[in-house]
DNA sequence: TTAAACTTTCAAAAATAAATGAAAGTTTAT
DNA sequence: ATAAACTTTCATTTATTTTTGAAAGTTTAA
């Protein structure tokens, strides 16, 4: 395989798999590109990379910005704006599931807290609800305790997760 | 807020959340109806309870029952089939991060492989891409492999985890 | 065997999400 | 101040995903 043929895998896989899991395909895309650059790109080299319009571009730039994993680079001579992104993992990754948690996981545990507090104690049926989605409120606050533990650690927390486990 | 209103908060907040992770809203939805329910639930009842048609209700239970994590159930004297969920949370996570690391991970991890051994060692360009694919690789194999001893303890995985992690 | 009771399939329709591109907005150099 | 160089916005279009529903398939009881 040549150089050309792996990039371009490597960026449809990686979009592929954004879709995946909730996120689109030109973000990933983007992302990956950026990921696998050695220097910082301009929004026209992305919109030809990708085949993409401009719009599509900015707004899914100004996204993976939201998002805390690209940043605007400015060059001294260039009017243009350049984009590179966070290459570090460790660091990647804790940015993804610090957002996420914010924008999913706590919404919903809020959620969960609400409907498990209903006075409802009359049928079995009400009965199970509260059971069960008490279970889920606890399971789900713990799962974002940890997740948060651990990457509070943020250099390295995967292979001192690794260490830990291992014990 | 009362019984009914709690149920259909909490459907509808598991199936938006499903969306958000790449599993389609009906199929979440069910899920969440099944979740709750005390006793098996016939198609029937799932259509009438979400709204949706007899097609869309099998084959997102179908979906269900290949991912593991809802079951067919028979009672005597009744030709139809019930649905219950499974409804151990431990269990649950165990069997979605399998299905989802056979499914995503694990081709992710081949392509990842595939690009990162080509044979470039020419321009930066090509030298940096290498070295960030395989990054990546050694990063997704790493968290994969955690993820498979993690929930190779099954019951309480994730308790373990927090008294482990909080040493 | 047949017919009633049920489930699955899949082509077409509907709903949803994403992309386009031109106009509006912003910044910088002169 | 102005115009060139660039970015953002958003109504409209396009693509993708999901849902529908009727026909085909299956199972069971008589």
């Amino acid at each position: 395989m040549e150089f050309k043929e792996a990039k371009n895998k490597f960026v449809q896989t990686w979009g592929a798999l954004g879709s995946q899991w909730g996120i689109n395909k030109t973000m990933a895309q983007i992302h990956a590109l950026l990921m696998i650059s050695n220097e910082a790109v301009s929004m026209e080299d992305i919109m030809d990379e990708l085949q993409i319009s401009r719009g599509n571009a900015s707004m899914n730039l100004r996204a993976l910005m939201d998002w805390g994993i690209v940043y605007k680079e400015y060059k001294v001579g260039e009017r243009r704006e350049f984009f590179t992104a966070e290459k570090d993992l460790d660091e990647l990754a804790v940015k993804i599931s610090r957002e996420r948690s914010k924008r999913e996981i706590k919404p919903a545990l809020k959620v969960l807290k609400e409907v498990s507090s209903i006075e409802a104690n009359t049928t079995e049926e009400e009965k199970h609800f509260v059971s069960q989605t008490t279970k889920l409120y606890d399971f789900v606050l713990k799962a974002d305790n940890v997740l948060d533990k651990i990457t509070e650690y943020k250099d390295n927390w995967l292979t001192k997760l690794v260490v830990k486990f291992m014990k």
